[in-house]
Parts: C-alpha cells; structure tokens; sequence
RNA sequence: GUGAAUGUAGCUCAGCUGGUUAGAGCGUCUGCCUGUGGAGCAGAAGGCCGGGGGUUCAAGUCCCCUCAUUCACCCCA
C-alpha cells in the first residue's frame, strides 16, 4: 500500500455511509430542537486545564488518553475528550448564565487515544445537551427523556435504561469511607490496579470487571443505604417522573461515571448489541462544575452520546430510520455531443428551480446511462437525441413505469414540475422517511 | 499499555506440507445490440500477495521487525 491511511483509530465516513450521518444528524438537531435546546459549537482544542481541572486527575482520560501537545507558543493544547466542560467554559466566557434555565445541545468529535476496539476509536463522535440553572428532578428527567427518545427516533429498540446516584458531597464522602474501610481490610486479594485506585479514585473499583474483586464488592457496602434524605427522595423524583413519561428505569447502585465532576444522578442507556461496550449514552448532575470552573454556583445535568455506537445499534436494529432519499429525480441522458450542449442549460434551469437533476457526462451508450440512472434512485429520464434534436423536443421517460411522453424542451420545466408532483401523490409513501418530526 | 486473530484484485475470499507466468465469485469496462434498464454469451482491464529485513537454488507460503484491521482486557460514548 503505497498511499497514507488514515490514522490508527480514525476512519473516513464514505459516500455510502453519509446519508445515515447525515440523517441522524438532523435527527438530534429535530429532536433537542423539540425539547427547547439550542445548538452550541465549541472550538475542537481548549487549553489543557480545561480537562484536567474538571474531569480530575486520576481518571484514565486525564492519565493516559488525551490528545495533548505544545502549539509555538508553548501553550498547552489538549483536543477534546469529552464536551461538557468546554460548553461549561464557553458558557462563563459569554456570560450565557445570565438567562436562567439554559438549555444546549452539542455535537462533533471528541478524541481519546485508547486502543480501538468495536464501537471505540481515538476520534469519534458524540451528541449531548447541558440543562443550567434547575436543581430540581424535572430536569434529570427531561434530559434522560431526551436521550431515551433520539435512541428509539433512529429505531432502536433494544436498549435499557439504568439509573443511580451518586450522593451529594456529604452522603458520598460518607459512602466513600465505608467502602474504603472495607476494600483496605481486603487489599491483598483486590486486583493490581483496585489496588492502586483505592487510594486515588476508589469509588472507580465498583466498576472493576476483575471476578476476584467483583466477589469482594459483592458484600461491600452499597451507597443506597448511605444516601440522605434529599438525594434519596430527589432519585426517586426523578424515577417517578420518567415513569410517568413512560420511561422504565432501572437502578444499578454500581454505576460510576469516568468523570469527577458528578453529584447525585447518574445515569447510562446500555445495549447488548454492542458487544463489550456496551453503553451508548451516559449523563448525570453536575452541580458544582461550574462552580468549580469559576463561575456563580449553578446547577447542572447532561449528557453525552456516541454516534458511532448509535449507528452500530441503527445497523443491529435494521431500522431504516436513517435512510436517506434518492440524491437526485432526474438523469438527463444525451446521446450526442450536441444533445449534451442543448441538455446543460435545461438541466441547470431545473437545478435552479429545486429540481435534483444529474447527467452523464461520460457514458455514451443510451442504455448505460438509462441502466445507471434507475440504478442510483433517480425517478425521471430526460432523453435527448436524433428525433428530439430536430423537434426541439424531449423524451421523458418514469423510470419506474417506463412510460414516455414527448415535450417541447421549452416547456420541459413546467413539465417535470408536473410529474414530480404527481409521482409525490401516487408513490409517495416509502421507507425512506428521515425524521417524521422536521416539519 | 496487555493479549489473541487477521492483512492476497474495487468487494468477499481460495492458494494444501515453500516449486513455472497469482486464482474464483461479485462488481467495472467492451462487444453480440444504429435509440432504452432484466437475463444470457464472448472478451478485457484491474495485484510491489500491507511494508522492511532474513532463511533458501527457490518465499504469497517459513523466521524476525514494523504498520494496520478486528476482538477482548483496561476504560468509556
């Protein structure tokens, strides 16, 4: 292989796969449009602190998996692993808190060097929306309704919810002692690196796969039974008002999220289809970040998810949710140079005019261009050749029905205008519908 | 960062224990067919066998290194 690949994690979306992107795209656009959200873009490099400060040394992403380097003045530059605290910065930078609640969605890529494996790659891609300013459980709720509907907009259906706090600085701080006691007296049969976390990040142990820690965890002390009265009775709010919604949820005292900056609620929507990672979407409360990254104290919930993992899910699912329309209606086929001079300008008049239309430039022969024509979708033939040259004349042929009509080239306009509508009436109903909600 | 498997035509893959000029199916292109899509028939193009080094009279095949892919661990979206 002589020419460069793309970097090791990295991938390209080709033209065969664009569609579904797209679509999904304008899928989370819709949908957070419908929840009141708006979109923000943040830059795809910050300043270093920006991570460390918030995610907290410690976790894996901040140790070993950012994207950091030095820009010619020195200063150091980290690509973004994640992108709530870059919406949290921009938001203090702009003053965005003076307007209270607000409400933001994301999307882009996010870098992370780890070694790829199914659903994981060092630049991939994720959606998610911040809500500021609501302490109370409505808006927990809202924000995980919002991620529960975008799964099943796309058509997934096979996905489970699972839901858990993490306590506020008090309950957890007491949580936190409990289970360190306990781990400390059975240190020696923890694995290596539980071992090494128990003084760095214990509550991140719950999470270990390991079997020999996972038979020590399992009589370890459970943060439910050191919950306050507030963080218990706001968990169970916020379970209410999901249920109320529809929503099932599950609760899984074990979750633990990769980042420090979350308080009570935490959450992730799972999938078995996914193979080891298995979580496509993960959020929770965040009530001190913004506090902590120099802003007033606010209140916040988010989340976070991979469009990758989402897409794979689309695929398991067989949903055509995601798939696209045909690119273009009409195929202008010339068969002689002349024919393809007189075609250009009624084709760019019909471009012009919202019509999708293509034409052959290369192939000569009429029956390529008609085979390839109904091949990528298009719904109408413009036929250009000996006999309409001298009537100044067009076939148009429905490549569905195979019907032809004859057409003065002057009037051809008006004429596909026509056809395209009542194609639209007749045949209208297919699969190919993208997001039922954009209109 | 650790482990395992895999890299041969645009795609999916054969190529047995090393032995002439590297194979199939699909796809592409051309012709049968002065202006109509399917199917058929005939033909053609397309390969530094991922890259580098080594062993050998001889390497797609064996050994080492390297790059990449896939899956798993770790962790996460």
């Amino acid at each position: 292989m002589k020419h460069a690949a793309a970097p090791r994690g990295t991938f390209d979306v080709l033209p065969s796969q664009a569609g579904r992107w797209q679509a999904l795209e304008r899928t989370v656009d819709d949908v957070c449009g419908r929840f009141g959200y708006r979109e923000i873009r943040t830059p795809v490099f910050e300043s270093t602190e920006v991570f460390v400060r918030t995610i907290g040394a410690g976790t894996d992403i901040v140790d070993k998996e950012m994207y950091t380097f030095s820009d010619r003045a020195g200063r150091s530059i980290t690509l973004r692993p994640e992108l709530t605290a870059p919406v949290v910065r921009a938001v203090l930078e702009h003053n965005l808190l003076a307007e209270l609640p607000l409400k933001l969605y994301y999307r882009g890529p996010i870098f992370r060097y780890e070694r790829p494996q199914k659903g994981r790659y060092r630049q991939s891609h994720q959606w998610g929306v911040e809500l500021f300013g609501v302490a109370g459980p409505e808006a927990d709720a809202e924000v995980i309704a919002l991620g529960m509907e975008l799964v099943s907009a796309v058509g997934v259906t096979d996905h489970r919810l699972e839901i858990n706090s993490m306590g506020c600085e008090w309950c957890r701080t007491e949580f936190r002692g409990a289970l360190v006691a306990y781990l400390t007296n059975r240190a020696q049969e923890l694995s290596a690196t539980s071992r090494e976390r128990l003084e760095r990040n214990p509550l991140r142990i719950l999470d270990s796969k390991d079997e020999g820690d996972r038979a020590i965890l399992a009589h370890a002390p459970t943060i439910d039974s050191f919950w306050c009265e507030t963080c218990r009775a706001h968990l169970a709010a916020v379970r209410e008002l999901l249920d109320a919604m529809g929503i099932p949820s599950e609760l899984n005292t074990r979750i633990v999220r990769g980042f420090d900056y979350y308080t009570c609620t935490v959450f992730e929507i799972t999938s078995q289809a996914l193979g080891a990672q298995n979580a496509i979407c993960g959020g929770g409360r965040y009530d001190n970040l913004v506090k902590d990254m120099g802003g007033p104290p606010t209140p916040g919930v988010g989340l976070a998810m991979g469009i990758e993992r989402l897409l794979l899910l689309v695929e398991a699912a067989q949903s055509t949710k995601l798939d696209g329309a045909a690119r273009v209606d009409v195929a202008m086929v010339a068969l002689e140079p002349e024919d393809m001079r007189a075609l250009v300008p009624v084709m760019h008049a019909l471009r012009r005019r919202g019509i999708g239309a293509d034409m052959d430039y290369t192939r000569r022969k009429l029956e390529k261009q008609i085979k390839s024509a109904a091949e990528s979708g298009a719904r109408l033939a413009v036929i250009v050749g000996g006999d309409e040259r001298v009537a100044g004349e067009a076939t148009v042929q429905d490549l569905r029905t195979r019907e032809r009509i004859r057409v003065k080239l002057a009037d051809l306009g008006d004429a596909i205008a026509d056809v395209l509508r009542e194609n639209e009436r007749s045949g209208a109903k297919t699969d190919g519908s993208v997001a039922d909600g954009s209109q």
